[in-house]
RNA sequence: GGCCCCUUCGUCUAGUCUGGUCUAGGACACUAGGUUUUCAUCCUAGUAACACGGGUUCAAAUCCCGUAGGGGUCACCA
């Protein structure tokens, strides 16, 4: 007997976009497909009338895209806004449709469930339809080993919702037929379904179907120890938008505040409009925070996984070779931002200069016009280049080179810097720059090097300790603050009238008695 | 609450199956020092864990039992 071919399945219900603990499960489902040269089936499961849209689905197809998870059977694989990704005849694979609607409207769900009515394995309970569960269960999880379920913990469920649910089929029974049809060798899911695991083997069983290999991967919980759910978000932005006193714009928003709903797309509008950041809970929130998806990969494979050897960094390629069930944790494990962004900060400045601008310049066109239409394109790589080895997302540059787009008279000075660099030892730092403002106004060559140079001759011409003794007064002047990258690229990018009008703006405010 | 699962540094983990090589290793974080015009980077050093209690054994992070803690699940949601 020849091995089965491998086949794996990605099944979301298209009820938001993708999380990130999804986006592992779609991983790793996705690597041990190309593993053993087998297949990854994308597959929706819309039996929820009320939750699931289309524009969910698109979210997921979108999100998978974007990470390079590419499915070899399901919807067709395209962003393309002209395409709907439920008509049948795009759809690739020859198990399809690969939407859980479609294949109750073709009948596959009822046909077996009259069989296990016939038979009696089933029992209509009011209008819906209930399955007996009354022997004792086992079954083996890849992960977490032999499972076994007395009948008496075990209850009837229901696999056939009754009018009110369009009599469709339960999650639990959609499953079991879909992936023994699509011929589904291994089915990888989170762990909050081992316990429903029972009832699928249940209806494997009573229906014939071969068993397929179940692996459980262990939750991804936040810093706090609670689950990672779409919910921090909905939790930040109504504590925001209260703390702020932001008045609903809508009923949908007015019920948000009232807990009545936790739609991320409110939360998201209500972070933009307060201009404060969510907790990253979904793929399109790493995206838009400036995480590369490669790292973002690399990060939550390690969540539960780990080749063994000590590797942490690795690509793609790495874990198709040696990914393997083995190696998977049973313990849940907390998503920790701060290595996510070192490992992202590590890819940024290791990559070639003019990838960095481009994809800097990429994610600005996305999220960040204002920084795109006061720098300009011309000067874009400049800005990327003073910002790369410093980025720990594509978001750093514009958080922390808020001052290259702010106007000028909108700098506010940090009162610590101000003390330590300009008026301390009776306006020591003020005499310099206003000493060095004439040199800045007689140059006519505003260009980093230049600037650097004259900074140099200065700090040597007048005997000062070394160019900080320039530079920091300089940076406290321009970006109110004592940090900044370098200060020649610093100043040249600024431009010669912005620097000389925050110069004189701030001789003009600070003075040796403000202190 | 019933049932199921889990428990090594703050965090992710190696080691557990096949007890001795573990005075428990790595990474991120943190602390200190160094380099640097600031910040970041980089370099060096350091702090820090086998949940608890019993048992088995010459020997236990590793095997067994119990306790505690955490998670999941008990829907006509998935």
């Amino acid at each position: 007997m020849t091995a089965k071919k491998v086949v794996t399945r990605f099944a979301p219900s298209p009820t938001g976009n993708l999380h990130i603990g999804g986006a592992r499960t779609a991983l790793f489902a996705w690597a041990f497909a190309r593993q053993n040269g087998g297949q990854l089936i994308l597959r929706l499961e819309d039996t929820d009338l009320a939750r699931s849209s289309p524009e969910s689905t698109k979210s997921v197809i979108r999100d998978l895209l974007w990470l390079g998870l590419e499915w070899d059977q399901g919807p067709a694989p395209t962003t393309d806004p002209g395409v709907d990704p439920y008509a049948r005849d795009i759809q690739i694979g020859d198990k399809g449709p690969y939407f859980q609607s479609q294949r109750h409207e073709d009948g596959i769900y009822d046909v077996l469930i009259q069989k296990l009515l016939d038979s009696g394995q089933a029992y209509e309970d009011e209008d819906a339809v209930r399955f007996r569960m009354d022997k004792d269960i086992a079954f083996d999880d890849v992960v977490y080993g032999r499972i076994e379920i007395k009948a008496d913990d075990l209850e009837d469920f229901i696999i056939r919702k009754g009018e009110k649910g369009g009599r469709l089929p339960t999650f639990h029974f959609a499953v079991t037929v879909d992936d023994a049809l699509m011929e589904v060798t291994h089915v990888i899911r989170g762990q909050e379904h081992l316990t429903n695991t029972p009832k699928h083997a249940a209806l494997c069983d009573a229906m014939g179907f071969d068993r397929p290999q179940w692996v459980h991967l262990p939750s991804i919980m936040n810093a706090d120890g609670s689950k990672m759910s779409k919910r921090d978000k909905a939790k930040a932005a109504r504590k925001a938008a209260n703390d702020a006193d932001l008045q609903p714009a809508d009923d949908n928003m007015a019920a948000f505040n009232a807990k009545d709903n936790d739609d991320t797309d409110i939360a998201n509008a209500i972070a933009e409009a307060l201009g404060l950041s969510l907790p990253e809970i979904e793929v399109a929130d790493f995206k838009r925070s400036g995480y590369l998806q490669h790292v973002l990969l690399n990060y939550i494979a390690l969540l539960g996984w780990n080749p063994g050897d000590g590797t942490e960094r690795f690509d793609l390629d790495f874990l198709i070779k040696h990914f393997g069930y083995d190696r998977i944790g049973k313990s849940n494990s907390q998503f920790d931002r701060t290595k996510l962004a070192k490992f992202n900060a590590e890819a940024l400045a290791e990559m070639p200069a003019d990838k960095f601008h481009e994809l800097l310049l990429a994610h600005c066109k996305a999220y960040h016009l204002d920084f795109l239409d006061k720098i300009g394109e011309a000067n874009f790589q400049t800005f990327a280049g003073m910002y790369q080895a410093r980025s720990q997302t594509l978001n750093t540059p514009t958080e922390m080179g808020r001052f290259f787009v702010c106007d000028d008279d909108a700098i506010e000075y940090n009162a610590k810097a101000v003390k330590k660099n300009l008026t301390k030892s009776d306006g020591e730092g003020l005499n310099v720059l206003k000493q060095f403002r004439d040199e800045l106004n007689g140059c006519d060559d505003w260009t980093g090097d230049t600037l650097h140079a004259l900074i140099e001759s200065f700090t040597e011409k007048h005997q000062l300790k070394n160019m900080g003794s320039i530079a920091q007064p300089l940076r406290v002047a321009l970006t109110g603050n004592a940090v900044s990258p370098e200060i020649g690229p610093t100043l040249e990018l600024l431009g010669k009238q912005t620097v000389l009008n925050r110069i004189d703006r701030c001789l003009k405010t600070i003075t040796t008695d403000s202190d």
